[in-house]
DNA sequence: CAGTGGTCTAGACCACAAC
DNA sequence: TTGTGGTCTAGACCACTGG
C-alpha cells in the first residue's frame, strides 16, 4: 500500500474516503457521536483545517449532521438528494451522439390568458409571446417545447423570430441567471402533442413545467413535453 | 451601510455575495475571464484562502468554471441542476401536516422473473421478496409502493412481514447507504393502480423507479406510483 | 459558561495546463 | 516553462448552543 502515503502528507480527499467508510462499513453506525475535530486531526495525522473540511464535504454529501457544541453526528438516515442537471435540449441530444434539429411550429403575441396571469402573477393586459417549438434528435421529434414569455419583463422577446434559434437558448444568453421553480410530472397526451410527438390522444406523456424569475419579475413559463417512454435518470 | 462592515474582517460569504451580483448584475457577463485570486483578494480585502474558498463555492453553485493556468472564467451558461430531496414517504407526508398511513397489500417470496433478473443482475433461481404497499394521507391514498427486495443480499427480508413498517423504513435502518440509481417517468395506470389509487385505466401516472446496490450486490428495486395530479416541485 | 464547530490569516508547496 | 488554481499548516478568534 505504498501508493497511499504518495503524498506523505494527507488530502482531505483521502481523509473524506476513510470518513465515508467508516461509516458505511465500519464502526461508525448511524447515530454515532464522532470525535472533536481537534482529536481527529490528531488521529489521521493532518492539521484541524483539514479535517474541517473533510468533515464539511462529508456533511454535505448528507452523511453527517453537524453541530456546534453538540458535535459530529452520523445522521440515521443520510438525506438522500437526487441531482438532476438541466442542459439546454440541444445539449442533452448531442450527447447521446445524436443530431440536433430545431423547428418552430408557431409563433403568437398576445394579452396574457388568465390562468397565466395567476400562474405567473402578471399584470392585467400584459402582453406575452407564445411559442410552440420542436426539438429534434436525428430527425425524430425528442421534445415539444410550449413555451411563454413576458413580453413586460423582455421586451426583445418581440423581436425575435425564433426561426432558428430556439427560445431557450436565446433566453439564456439574455437573461443569464434567475430564480426557478421546476416540477416534473405526468400529463395526458392532447392534440397537439399527438401532432408532433409518438403518442396516442390520453397516452401518459413526462413533461417538465419551469417557471423563471428575474429581479422579482416572471420572464417566461414553458412545458417540455417527452417523447414515448422517456425518462428522467440519476445516480449518487 | 454601516452593517457591512459590522465584523470588520471580510466574510467569504459576503465576498460570494458580491461576486454572485457582479455576475449577475455587475460587470462580470457571460465569459468574462476574472482577476486571479491574488488581486481579488487584495482588492476585497481578505486573505487569498478566503477568496479562494468564495470562488471555490460560486464555482459549485455553478457560475464559474475554474482551470488552473486558464483561471476562473464566468460560464456562458450557468449549469442549472434541480436538486430534489427524497425524503421517506412517512416525513414527505407529515411535513404537509397531514396524517401517515401505511397498509400492507400483498407479500409473496418466488423466484426472480427474468426482467428483474436482468434489470437487477441477479443470478438465475435468485430468490426474491415481493411486496405491495400503500401509503395514505389522512386516509386518502397517496402512493402505492411496488417493491421487490433481493433475499440473497438481504436474509433478513424473508423474516420481516412488513405489516406495520414499510419496507423503505426498514431498509434505511438495515442497509444504511447504497448506491442508488432514480429515474422519474409517466406510465398508465394498470388494473393495480386503478383499484388502489384515484386513477382510470390508463391515465398517466407520475411514477419514481428506484434501484439501489450495496457493496456491489443488489439490494432493491421499487417503483412508486402517485396518485392523480402529483408533481414533483423544487425551486432554485 | 464552556465546549464544539465556523472561519480567517499568512505563508508555503504542489499539480495541472496553456503557451 | 510558468502562471494559476488546489491544498496543507499552525495558530487564532468567534459564534452558537447544550448543559
Amino acid at each position: 500500500m505504498a501508493e497511499i502515503a504518495k503524498h506523505e502528507t494527507t488530502t482531505f480527499r483521502e481523509v473524506m474516503a476513510e470518513i465515508v467508510q467508516r461509516i458505511t462499513e465500519g464502526p461508525w453506525g448511524p447515530g454515532t457521536l464522532l470525535p472533536g475535530e481537534v482529536e481527529l486531526a490528531e488521529e489521521f495525522g493532518c492539521s484541524r483545517t483539514t479535517m474541517n473540511r473533510a468533515l464539511r464535504e462529508v456533511s454535505e454529501l448528507g452523511f453527517l449532521d453537524r453541530k456546534r457544541k453538540a458535535g459530529t453526528r452520523v445522521r440515521m438516515a443520510p438525506i438522500r438528494q437526487a441531482r438532476f442537471e438541466m442542459p439546454v435540449v440541444r445539449s442533452e441530444i448531442e450527447k447521446t451522439g445524436a443530431i440536433y434539429g430545431y423547428q418552430l411550429l408557431a409563433r403568437e403575441v398576445l394579452v396574457a390568458p388568465d390562468w397565466l396571469r395567476g400562474r405567473l402573477g402578471l399584470k392585467a393586459r400584459a402582453r406575452v409571446v407564445h411559442l410552440l417549438c420542436l426539438h429534434f434528435a436525428d430527425g425524430v421529434a425528442f421534445q415539444l417545447e410550449d413555451r411563454w414569455i413576458n413580453a413586460g419583463a423582455l421586451p426583445m422577446a418581440l423581436e425575435q423570430n425564433f426561426s432558428t434559434v430556439g427560445p431557450n437558448e436565446w433566453l439564456v444568453a439574455t437573461v443569464p441567471f434567475s430564480e426557478v421553480e421546476i416540477s416534473f410530472l405526468a400529463a395526458a397526451a392532447d392534440a397537439v402533442m399527438v401532432a408532433h410527438l409518438d403518442h396516442a390522444l390520453g397516452d401518459p406523456v413526462f413533461c417538465v413545467e419551469r417557471a423563471t424569475w428575474w429581479q422579482n419579475a416572471a420572464v417566461t413559463l414553458v412545458t417540455l413535453a417527452h417523447r414515448r417512454g422517456y425518462r428522467m435518470t440519476t445516480r449518487y
